[in-house]
RNA sequence: GUGAGUAUAGCGUAGCUGGUUAACGCGCCAGUUUGUGGCACUGGAGACCCUGGGUUCGAAUCCCAGUACUCACC
């Protein structure tokens, strides 16, 4: 049986070790490191399948189970003939388990051994995800990666709730791989959990690497933790992870963020935070943040970004979207969002070229520079 | 012209049985945002309470006059 997700290594930076390389899916070729854009709902917000392929050119984007299962609900996605059919994207897509909104709507859920309980945050019914309910679902929605379902636990947790967690999300893991249907349509990815303590992610990692998926990801961090001790988790737990399957590092998206997961050996990151300051009238760009939002834009005729050749700064000035954002016009939301998820592909396009020509710490230090981040080594 | 009413932050209003830093919404200014419960959240600036006089220990609040606006009637 051929694996629907395969990863193959073409290059690691002599300088940092970040690899380059490629992931193969019933959908297309990923070219990595990747970052992915978020469409919780089948849709990355205010932007159009076209817009993401043709402006954009992501070449991967996320949805999430437990939004979509509450809203339209499995029965509508199976007669549309899957999430690629129902949303018009032909491209790759990965949906998130549920694990996070384990975390997020924490106040509105009851884990058991089973599984957990949530309560719908729309109309507060009851409904029960279990490993195997969660891999049915994905099943339907038809996603090339569907990630196991876990739960991640929040910052700080004690080692003792952490090391029950972690050890539940394995045998969830275990589970998931039983239940999965499709193997060789769609590939399931294992989640490390193990919180802020080594050994946990150590046994995390050795013992969802025995299930022997064909891709893994780091959950768990990026849950509101100084910055250090994400950096500490981080570089410990990639280089557990197997070379020759794909790294995916969870909820991470800020441009220092994504360099860092990169040269600890990560192939794959997904954010909502392109789309969601992109909303509140922020951009990202080649010089740093630029709150558009402010006054001092106002009369502004310059592009966002300088540097950036996205259709947002190819044609409107800082003080049109300034006077979009101000006036809560959607325009300004897809504008921003055009150009945020523009700056962040071209970005991860950037490190590619940089770790082939094994220069990325170079980079690193320019980049970050500019940008105004500290460079401390 | 007569009568009645209203005048409080840029705008719309609350407070008016007199009592320490005059409240709220919008707007304005800024910060946050990391597997989306979000066009969200958190802060901040901004008012000689229309003017003048009076009563009182004390007035946005009560009284008088003026001014402006609103409505009704002639």
């Amino acid at each position: 049986m051929k694996p629907a997700i395969t990863y193959e290594l073409i290059h690691k930076c002599k300088q940092t070790g970040a690899r380059r390389g490629v992931i193969h899916t019933p959908h297309g070729d990923i070219q990595t490191p990747v970052f992915m854009p978020v469409g919780t709902q089948a849709t990355v917000k205010s932007m159009t399948p076209d817009e993401l392929k043709n402006e954009i050119d992501a070449k991967i984007i996320l949805a999430n189970t437990y939004h979509l299962y509450l809203r339209p609900g499995e029965e509508v996605i199976k007669e549309a003939g899957g999430l690629h059919k129902f949303m018009n994207w032909d491209r790759a897509i990965l949906t998130d388990s549920g694990g996070f909104q384990v975390f997020s709507l924490s106040g509105l859920r009851k884990i058991t051994e089973d599984g957990v309980e949530f309560r719908s945050h729309l109309d507060g019914r009851r409904i029960v995800f279990t490993p195997e309910s969660v891999m049915h679902t994905e099943n339907i929605l038809g996603s090339d990666i569907m990630m196991a379902f876990d739960e991640c636990c929040p910052y700080p947790s004690t080692y003792d709730y952490t090391k029950k967690s972690m050890e539940r999300t394995t045998r969830w893991a275990q589970r998931c791989k039983a239940a999965h249907e499709r193997p060789e349509e769609q590939g399931l990815f294992g989640i490390i959990q193990g919180g802020f303590y080594k050994d946990l992610r150590e046994r995390s990692a050795r013992d969802l690497i025995k299930l022997d998926l064909p891709g893994y990801a780091i959950g768990g961090i990026s849950v509101g933790e100084p910055k250090e001790e994400f950096l500490e988790m981080l570089n410990f737990t990639a280089p557990l992870m197997p070379e020759d399957k794909p790294r995916y590092l969870m909820g991470v998206g800020s441009p220092d963020y994504l360099i860092e997961a990169t040269m600890a050996g990560i192939d794959m990151c997904d954010c909502v935070l392109p789309t969601r300051i992109a909303r509140n009238g922020t951009a990202m760009t080649w010089n740093g943040k630029v709150v558009v939002r402010n006054a001092t834009y106002e009369k502004d005729w310059g592009p966002l970004d300088p540097e950036c050749d996205c259709y947002t700064c190819r044609n409107y000035s800082r003080a049109y979207i300034r006077h979009l954002v101000k006036c809560k016009e959607i325009l300004g939301v897809r504008l921003l969002s055009i150009h945020n998820l523009y700056f962040l592909t071209k970005l991860m396009e950037r490190v590619r070229m940089e770790i082939e020509n094994d220069n990325l710490g170079n980079f690193r230090k320019e980049f970050y520079k500019k940008y105004g981040y500290d460079t401390k080594e």
